[in-house]
RNA sequence: GGGUCGGUGCCCGAGUGGCCAAAGGGAUCUGGCUGUAAACCAGACGGCUCAGCCUACGGGGGUUCGAAUCCCUCCCGGCCCA
């Protein structure tokens, strides 16, 4: 249905370019290849943790629209990579994860990758793959490297990029060899994988443009093939800093629910700021141009309604977790925003305690009426006691809506919604139910 | 290996014997204004049994009534020389 509606919209090149996908490109041919389709094109993935975070979706809903032109998307595991780490944006050497651990990594990132790309089109033409470089990498000897790799680049090449660049201007740091190998291992992967499945496309963020381009080369001195590459922008908050990059609490958003919760997601994107509601849309959503117009024209008119967020917070969990999460998601975000939070009724009180952050307590822990500032930092609403006095004295705990005046508050059975609950709030929108039992 | 500079709270960065839980900025948190937005304004911002105490300025040891500040040593990093 989705797909139906897809092919009455713009060519893929069209598309890409309305959105603001195309950041540079290193030839305009390829545009033209990529909506002939039948293109074999693909993005690295670092794998240094178990879970995507929103801050890899720019790249995967960029393989997904260019597999939904037609093309063959390739969502390369750094798996051996990874255990080097990219120099590019990092201010310091990054530390080394196990071989174990990545190689766990890899399988549940893959996992997570199926709701973006299709692994098993009927077709078979244009099936998503899913490859580890690894593969290829770990059983690399030094001096292969060093012959096929190594010889077709100087270094002084290397040195000019922007990413190695940045690393030896800083006074106070320099780079290891070892993420200054970095790039060529990143060439040989392109390389690699022009010859093993005819890939002659690399996409990336426009950090990733240098390490493209060496691929570039190194596939025409290896195969005499030509090869393109593109970058989409870098996806930014209106500040300018990295979208993603980290959120509120210094806790990254991720894909997996274990990890952030549909509803929290949900929260994260209706939070969005005007000023990039429209890109976002733009760059994540698969909502049609002339959708996200309306809805930039609503932001314009009428940004109380947050009508784009809303849009932008669904389809995002739809895509993430499914409508299901999704409703409930939405459910549970007007039941706490829209009024009293003691007014619920029981059901839809149940409903959202399903999708909140929860803790659970004793009925006898209640019994002796703790410390409002011991609970808390118990159920880890706050970081410590410290933290604890310190809200509740700025005047931003509130119990079942309520203010709460005073360190020496006290939480007891008289604080229990229908005789189970007691839902804790912290600033404006942190909330916290708390089940007794 | 030699020389030299440096390692300060989440990050950047001042401080060079007491007035230091340690300037300033950023991040973050809370309040205000709004629209669960941005910007802006205000406050907070190591922990605790909170007018006090404990832990902290790379690790360890020492000098001193007293050290982030001085000395020794070890670890780590930058730069230069070999």
């Amino acid at each position: 249905m989705i797909f139906g509606r897809l092919l009455a919209m713009p060519s893929v090149s069209e598309d890409l370019t309305a959105r603001g996908l195309i950041n540079q490109i290193t030839d305009d041919a390829l545009l033209e290849l990529l909506d002939a389709g039948g293109v074999t094109l693909y993005a690295g993935f670092d794998p240094t943790a178990a879970s995507l975070h929103v801050g890899h979706l720019l790249q995967l809903c960029t393989l997904r629209r260019l597999q939904l032109g037609g093309n063959r998307p390739i969502a390369l595991a750094g798996g051996g990579t990874g255990m080097i780490g990219d120099p590019g944006g990092k201010s310091s050497e990054r530390p080394l994860l196990s071989k174990e651990e990545i190689a766990s990594n890899v399988m549940a990132i893959g996992e997570q990758m199926k709701r973006f790309l299709d692994f098993d089109a009927p077709s078979g033409a244009n099936q998503a793959l899913l490859l580890d470089n690894a593969a290829w990498l770990c059983d690399l000897t030094l001096l292969e490297f060093l012959r096929d790799i190594g010889k077709h680049f100087t270094v002084n090449q290397m040195v000019a990029k922007e990413s190695v660049r940045s690393r030896l201007e800083r006074p106070d740091q320099g780079i290891s060899y070892t993420e200054f190998s970095y790039m060529l291992l990143q060439a040989y992967d392109f390389a690699q994988l022009n010859i093993d499945h005819g890939c002659t496309v690399q996409i990336g963020g426009s950090d990733q443009w240098g390490n493209i381009t060496m691929g570039i080369d190194l596939v025409a001195k290896r195969t005499g093939e030509q090869a393109y590459g593109l970058t989409t922008p870098l996806a930014t908050k209106a500040d300018g800093t990295k979208f993603g990059k980290s959120e509120a609490g210094n806790e990254r958003v991720w894909l997996d629910a274990n990890r952030t919760s549909p509803y929290a997601l949900y929260q994260f994107f209706l939070g969005v700021e005007d000023a990039m509601v429209d890109t976002y849309l733009r760059f994540f959503t698969f909502l049609s141009l002339e959708e996200i117009d309306a809805l930039k024209v609503s932001t314009n008119d009428q940004p109380e309604k947050r009508e784009a967020q809303r849009a932008l917070a669904a389809a995002m969990i739809d895509l993430i977790h499914g409508p299901g999460a999704r409703e409930r998601a939405e459910e549970a975000s007007s039941a706490l925003f829209r009024g009293s939070v003691a007014s619920l009724d029981e059901a839809t009180l149940r409903d959202v305690v399903a999708d909140v952050p929860t803790s659970s307590l004793e009925r006898s822990d209640l019994d002796a009426s703790p410390l409002l500032v011991d609970v808390l930092s118990e159920i880890g609403l706050v970081k410590s006691k410290s933290e604890a006095r310190r809200a509740i004295e700025q005047g931003g705990v509130f119990v079942n809506d309520v203010l709460s005046e005073g360190v020496d508050a006290t939480v007891s059975g008289n604080d229990l919604l229908f005789g189970e609950f007691v839902v804790v709030r912290r600033g404006k929108r942190s909330y916290h139910v708390i089940c007794v039992s």
